[in-house]
DNA sequence: ATCGGTCTGTACGCAAGCGAACGTGCGTGC
DNA sequence: GCACGCACGTTCGCTTGCGTACAGACCGAT
């Protein structure tokens, strides 16, 4: 998302950031607790997980370099209602949540963009909710991979089935059953935590409507 | 949530908007087409519904006295990914986008309440996924009575069974065996598309937690 | 080289919900 | 007064996914 701001806009807001290593499996915000920091990341990606009942989460959001992590601190609201926590390991520009605020008020170009980006954020909430209730996991799981190959800007990444089964509120057993579909059709490949993919087209085309439906409302509004 | 707003706030809005009656089953605004109107329920409620695949759809949100229709314009974003449609016959005071969107300029604390509006939308987005992953027909349907009983400001309305299971994203068949349970556990009483709760506590602990997360994160933002 | 932990494959019975169909009763309109 | 349409009840076979369990394969560490 930080490279779609203006020139002006950009070079001010990246000389209060500072870099941070996006690790593995780190939590970068627990729901319900303030913000301390927001992230743009450069590399890797972070994945938004809606959690109730305490344990049982499903993921509702992702978030790339083509966005941001900690938008909601722009409608004054100091927390946000979803865990944070690192999908693909690079790194992310960080900046703090009090100089965040700051900024935004500075900059009218960071704002428009910072609430463009919320509102591409509310559609992939709503998309999810009946991507959830409509679509089965195959044609999910496939999204998945697409939607992550797009943001870790690689064909390859780190995850296990076990880890998928969690992002998709599924059992194990259906990524696994899912996934070898996928593979057999020549898709995607994967050994011991490490997925590639193979055919994209082809991923396309075995991925729910909302991959597609994604794409279109990032662009309408961001482009 | 007009009513939430400072008095000066309150009567520079109310002055520039118009009554206009909400009737049952009125689309007001489809997505992705550019909202004309913002909506300020007095009585009666709206419905967001999200749509895939061009004929399935899932109620991922309501809107009541509490809330409004058309926050996201105060995104700069002129068009929403959701269908509204009105859901409980009353009227709503209305404005101009245009003019909403003049005053949003001039009024900063209508600004900051849409805004925390937006943010209890988002949070209500995120349960939902959640919700209709892991929770059953039977403590859905329960916590939609009482999200409908809190906005409808009464403790019957027009529903049918058909209707319910459009929302709730189920076969009717599946509103039917749940609402007859919730019947004979003497919680709510229906007959040929009138509804009535008749145990609201007991309905609140028949309903999933959803419920109550939607009322605290209300209560959070909006004080 | 071996051990232990992790990742994946496979199997089983089970529950929730699906799609489709049919029946009954209420109630509005002709 | 009758016919039609709508709302609700019930049933059937079926699919998807759940929970659990176990086994093989691989990898890294000792």
């Amino acid at each position: 998302m930080i490279e779609r701001l203006p020139r002006a806009a950009r070079s001010r807001l990246i000389a209060i950031c500072e870099p941070h290593p996006l690790v593995l499996s780190e939590v970068l915000c627990e729901a319900k607790t303030s913000t301390r920091h927001v992230y743009f990341p450069t590399e890797g990606f972070i994945s938004l997980v809606s959690v109730i009942d305490g344990n049982q989460g499903i993921e509702v959001g992702m978030v790339g370099q083509e966005g941001m992590l900690g938008a909601h601190l722009a409608l004054g609201v100091a927390s946000q209602p979803l865990h944070a926590l690192v999908q693909g390991t690079g790194s992310a520009l960080r900046i703090n949540a009090r100089a965040f605020r700051a900024e935004l008020s500075q900059s009218p170009a960071l704002q428009s963009a910072v609430f463009r980006y919320l509102h591409v954020l509310m559609a992939q909430l709503a998309v999810s909710t009946a991507c959830v209730r409509f679509h089965s996991v195959q044609p999910r799981l496939a999204r998945w991979l697409l939607m992550s190959q797009d943001r870790a800007a690689s064909d390859g990444f780190r995850v296990t089935h076990e880890f998928l089964a969690y992002m998709l509120g599924v059992r194990r057993v259906g990524i696994t059953s899912a996934a070898s579909a996928l593979r057999r059709d020549g898709l995607i490949s994967y050994h011991r935590g490490d997925v590639t993919v193979l055919d994209r087209k082809g991923l396309e085309a075995a991925a729910c409507t909302c991959y597609a439906a994604d794409c279109r409302s990032y662009a309408a509004v961001m482009g």
